[in-house]
DNA sequence: TAGCTACGTGGCATATT
DNA sequence: ATATGCCACGTAG
């Protein structure tokens, strides 16, 4: 090694870890972290000091020690005890594969383990308080795949956050994706680092070519400079449309047949796809860089689209889609095949364009920084940044450390959880209201985990108090000890999860302050999914008393305030769900806006002085729930239930929301025409006649409107907006027990998956892509129109059967 | 390499008139 | 023909 080339050895220096792996070398396992440091280098650090380990209870120390013999086992007393105070002995192996084993003995010896199942690398990021950014203090080497080596460093927790660089890749194949044919590369570059717009094809330069264009002579030739290309641009982030359930997986298996090594790391190791026994499972290692796949980013943000093809998210969030389209009653492969022999410009232009949207949506979404943001909440690496049980894993395991205590095993002979109840939906009659307040509590699930200190560490001191179960009832005190309404006791000592809470309150109001809005949204998100993981079989601290202390507590509360509102004659409750009410408070049909709002202003201060009080006096605890003035509607529909009563349906409603300044738009929740498996006719029907409800029009009106749209549907001006979408839940075959039409349909499709657009034509029902018969318009007529005008005509003044039984006679008995 | 429950609706398959 | 149960889906929160 040359000495000059050698950093100084104390430096200290802050980074990012995209990357952290381990590797058994010899009778060891190392630990590898990757990524990025302020200076713009890229790094790798080598751990080789630290040993796998996992803990076991003193008092079954003996009986481990006799399991475990010749194992290579080593156990040593600690300080850390289990979450019910009984201390642990240090079990340290040497080789991860082992520690595998030796778990597993003492397991089937029916002894007791704690943490076994956390990862190495995860373990090793808990210790020092790494949550992705870092500092790294140490001597260093120049490396090859990377600028900087560190062998054995110090590393602790950074503040430091790294604009990432991000390579959207996107490759065309034959329509049997039997071969590779083209590919596109975009974006790559950081700061002041080039941006790259390429494309690649199989085929020979013609004068004629793009200049972004490049030509290979084979597909051997074009997958190698795939290869190349990744890993001279060397970014941080690899993305892409399906890009690993397609693009990789196809490259994987191109670069096996022409015996190219599929490696677009930073290490000399080979990547590898992993396939996921759940949609979106499914991911690919490329050693030091992260594989974001935009569709699984996508799907996280829960955000609804028709279906998930690029073309249709990209129209949504980015007003414009690909450049080429399938022709009619043909597959978009073939179609693309075509293009490729006769129009290559327009081929390529197109396969630049796939790139160019998954980069456009990723940045309108801000979902590079939202993933980083949340890894460095939750210390997942963006691959994993989503999922809630890691995070919450990760964090509370993080916090127990620092309490002195341990966390169990997941996984081990944890009997099923029960369930328990959600959120709490009020019966309500259905109608049209006029000045309509909604309330709603403000975070609820997390405020009432912080107020009642809800925490599996506070039920367990409350237990070893007050070993035995109180009965479900009203709430309280019990000594000095919090009851919910299940009879979950907690101690008032700050649990965890609460005081992560506070934290994550404190840190997202500073966020707010500053006008960070995407941190603010990253903490929310997070502490949301909080509860969600309190009542799954997934997360080793889930317990069903605490799940069911958090929506019983919800239950109390909405019929507290729902009450005190009724009591003092405030206001009727029209209708509540979880965390909301709806309130009638009976004001003048001419109340302005502004007279309104100022009105719901000063109920929504009685309301939280009243709730505050409650708190304090009745479980002498500050109150962190707070209601908000939501919303005002100047007109509120709730719908009736299908059935022909007058009760509403519950979690569909819509108004006309009115703002303190007066300006009104109308909104739909939950019903039909919000609904994917309802047509685009049925939701602009739904939406055009409660608009005109909402305008006090009279009920001829609403009667001849309807005429018209069902003249417009027979006339066939509409065929464009008779497509049902619905998703296949699982493979076609799988259906057996009955055959649904969206079934059907896709039995007549190739490789029917995902979202099923089809239409109801007279020979039944037809996906879009193999549509031959006319769409059978009195199906539309029955199904579509009647039941959204039927449920409207139940609360206004017009004639259901006027409006659509006339003309479905009249154009009957003209042979139809 | 696993957040939750509550709810309404449509349509098929089957049992009952 | 009509009632009923069950499945599947999408949605609210």
């Amino acid at each position: 090694m040359n000495v000059s080339e050698v950093g100084p050895a104390q430096e200290t220096v802050r980074g990012f870890l995209l990357h952290v792996f381990h590797r058994n070398r010899g009778a060891k396992t190392i630990l590898y972290g990757v990524g990025r440091l302020e200076t713009g280098e890229t790094f790798a650090l080598a751990e080789s000091r630290r040993q796998p380990t996992f803990f076991v209870r003193s008092s079954e120390a003996d009986d481990v020690r006799a399991v475990s013999l010749r194992s290579g086992a080593d156990l040593t007393p600690s300080q850390l005890t289990t979450m019910d105070g009984e201390p642990v002995e240090r079990v340290a192996v040497p080789h991860l594969p082992q520690l595998r084993r030796v778990a597993e003995r003492i397991h089937e010896a029916g002894l007791r383990t704690y943490e076994a199942d956390v990862t190495f690398t995860r373990q090793y990021l808990i210790d020092h308080d790494v949550r992705g950014s870092l500092t790294i203090t140490g001597a260093w080497r120049p490396g090859s795949g990377v600028d900087r080596v560190y062998l054995d460093p110090e590393i602790g927790p950074g503040n430091w956050e790294p604009e990432l660089s991000v390579l959207s890749i996107d490759i065309e194949t034959l329509p049997d994706a039997s071969e590779v044919i083209a590919f596109s590369l975009v974006g790559g570059g950081a700061g002041d680092v080039r941006q790259v717009e390429e494309v690649h094809v199989v085929g020979t330069s013609d004068p004629g070519d793009p200049e972004y264009l490049s030509c290979h002579p084979s597909e051997h030739h074009l997958i190698e400079a795939l290869v190349t290309r990744i890993r001279a641009l060397d970014p941080d982030v690899l993305t892409g449309w399906n890009l690993i359930d397609f693009d990789l997986t196809v490259l994987q298996q191109r670069c096996a047949e022409h015996s190219i090594g599929f490696n677009l790391g930073r290490s000399s190791d080979d990547s590898w796809y992993q396939e996921g026994d759940v949609w979106g499972g499914s991911r690919v290692v490329v050693y030091g860089r992260q594989v974001l796949d935009a569709l699984h980013l996508i799907r996280a943000t829960l955000q609804r689209f028709d279906d998930y093809r690029l073309d249709t998210v990209a129209r949504a969030i980015l007003g414009r889609g690909k450049t080429v389209e399938a022709e009619p009653g043909e597959a978009m492969p073939d179609t693309l095949m075509q293009t490729y022999q006769t129009d290559r410009r327009a081929f390529c232009d197109y396969c630049l364009e796939d790139s160019r949207l998954v980069r456009d949506l990723l940045e309108k979404e801000n979902l590079i920084p939202l993933s980083l943001r949340r890894g460095s909440l939750t210390g997942l690496s963006l691959e994993r940044a989503w999922g809630s049980v890691a995070a919450f894993d990760f964090l509370y395991i993080s916090q127990l450390h620092k309490r002195g205590m341990v966390a169990p095993t997941s996984g081990i002979d944890r009997e099923q959880l029960g369930g328990s109840p959600g959120g709490l939906v009020m019966p309500t009659r259905a109608g049209l209201y006029r000045h309509v307040f909604v309330f709603d509590f403000k975070s609820l699930y997390p405020s009432i985990i912080r107020t009642f200190n809800i925490d599996p560490l506070s039920r367990l001191k409350a237990k070893a108090l007050f070993p035995q179960r109180a009965q479900p009832g009203e709430p309280g005190m019990d000594g000095e000890l919090i009851r919910a309404p299940n009879g979950a006791r907690f101690h008032r000592e700050p649990g965890i999860l609460p005081q992560l809470l506070e934290r994550f309150f404190v840190e997202r109001a500073q966020a707010r302050a500053e006008g960070d809005e995407l941190a603010a949204f990253a903490y929310k998100i997070v502490m949301n999914s909080f509860y969600g993981v309190l009542a799954t079989d997934s997360c080793r601290f889930a317990e069903e008393e605490l799940a069911s202390a958090i929506t019983e507590f919800g239950h109390y509360l909405l019929r507290w305030t729902r009450d005190r509102l009724q009591d003092e004659g405030r206001g009727s409750v029209l209708y509540g769900d979880t965390d909301s009410l709806f309130i009638d408070a009976q004001l003048p049909n001419d109340t302005t806006a502004s007279v309104a709002w100022e009105h719901g202003s000063q109920l929504h201060r009685w309301l939280n002085d009243m709730l505050a009080k409650h708190v304090a006096e009745r479980f002498n605890l500050p109150c962190h729930l707070e209601l908000e003035l939501e919303k005002c509607y100047r007109f509120f529909f709730l719908p009736p239930m299908r059935g022909g009563t007058d009760q509403a349906r519950a979690k569909g409603y819509a108004g006309l929301k009115v703002d303190a300044e007066g300006k009104e738009e109308v909104e739909i929740i939950g019903m039909e025409a919000v609904r994917r498996d309802w047509t685009d006719l049925a939701h602009y029907i739904q939406h055009d006649l409660l608009e005109r409800v909402f305008q006090e029009v009279p009920g001829v009106e609403l009667e001849n409107r309807v005429l018209d749209w069902v003249d417009a549907v027979r006339s066939g001006e509409k065929d464009e907006d008779l497509v049902y979408r619905k998703a296949l839940r699982k493979s076609v075959e799988s259906y057996t027990s009955t055959v649904p039409p969206h079934v059907a349909a896709a039995r007549l499709m190739d490789k029917p998956h995902g979202v099923i657009r089809y239409v109801i034509t007279r020979d039944g029902p037809q996906p879009v892509e193999r549509l031959t018969a006319p769409p059978d318009y009195d199906h539309y007529i029955e199904k579509q129109i009647r039941p959204i005008v039927q449920t409207i005509g139940q609360v206004c003044d017009f004639d259901v059967e006027i409006a659509l039984g006339g003309t479905l006679d009249l154009f009957r008995s003209r042979g139809n």
